[in-house]
DNA sequence: CTTTGTGCAAAGCCTTTGCACTCGC
DNA sequence: GCGAGTGCAAAGGCTTTGCACAAAG
């Protein structure tokens, strides 16, 4: 993801407006390795500044994922988790019993072409790998 | 999945009590490879016996993924969806455009053990193809 | 006859949206 | 000032759940 100040003046130039509740969320997801939930960017923004509103967050996050900053991932979890890690191809990790995300960078090098239906265009290929984390299989 | 004969059988030796309501379940998801959501399973089930609620699939379709004869995608498409195939491992292809979902055998064999961190108990992984179906691109 | 299943409707969770006010530009 | 952004609260979609009745074993 970009660094803020470069999210800055994207935004300016796209017309948007850049507002201290914008940059808080700019902010929160920066170098952001925990794949956050929308309410958990919010409980970060709000920490800085208790005013800024759930509506804002998911605005601005949906801003961010159209203009292809950040992407969205559905894991299963629940809700929506938020990645700001475009720049490199890589895939995700899940503990099923914690929720935690992690990046996996593993080459997933299918041989689409064997099972693809003639005419459908493939526009990119996800890998979720679920299991247990260390932490969450030492509790028990 | 299993037939409908066998998954009565499996109901019946577990407790569960066998209603023409689950028979209608068990029958709309044999050998069906259209990925269902709750709701196109129900449709299904009411165009041959009305009055079944849409709790009734629910509780069943969960009671069937519990035991493992079918599983529950999440791809992203709002609704959960659900697969009978569960003999086969295999992964999936989804229309972004329709939500059309349809089954990949492909071998994703990556050398996950490169990036696993230790202690993490892989369960398993699933891979969701995305792009556009032929129909679809037709369209346009 | 007891335990489980069913139907209806209401509630829950996550996310989006309508409205009026505020503020960046 | 004008239009976009914000906060609040209410609505929306999907799924689950409480209750009373019906039916399976």
């Amino acid at each position: 993801m970009k660094t803020p100040a470069a999210l800055t003046e994207q935004f300016r130039s796209q017309g948007l407006k850049i507002t201290p509740q914008r940059v808080a969320v700019f902010d929160a997801l920066h170098d952001n390795p925990t794949h956050p939930t929308a309410e958990s960017v919010h409980s970060a923004v709000v920490a800085r500044m208790p005013t800024v509103s759930l509506r804002t967050v998911y605005q601005t996050l949906n801003d961010l994922a159209e203009m292809g900053e950040i992407s969205r991932l559905e894991v299963g979890t629940g809700s929506a988790r938020f990645d700001p890690n475009v720049e490199e191809p890589h895939h995700h990790l899940v503990c099923e019993s914690c929720g935690m995300v992690r990046d996996l960078h593993v080459e997933v090098a299918p041989d689409l072409g064997d099972d693809v239906p003639d005419g459908f265009e493939v526009a990119g290929a996800e890998l979720v790998v679920r299991g247990r984390c260390r932490s969450c299989a030492d509790k028990d």
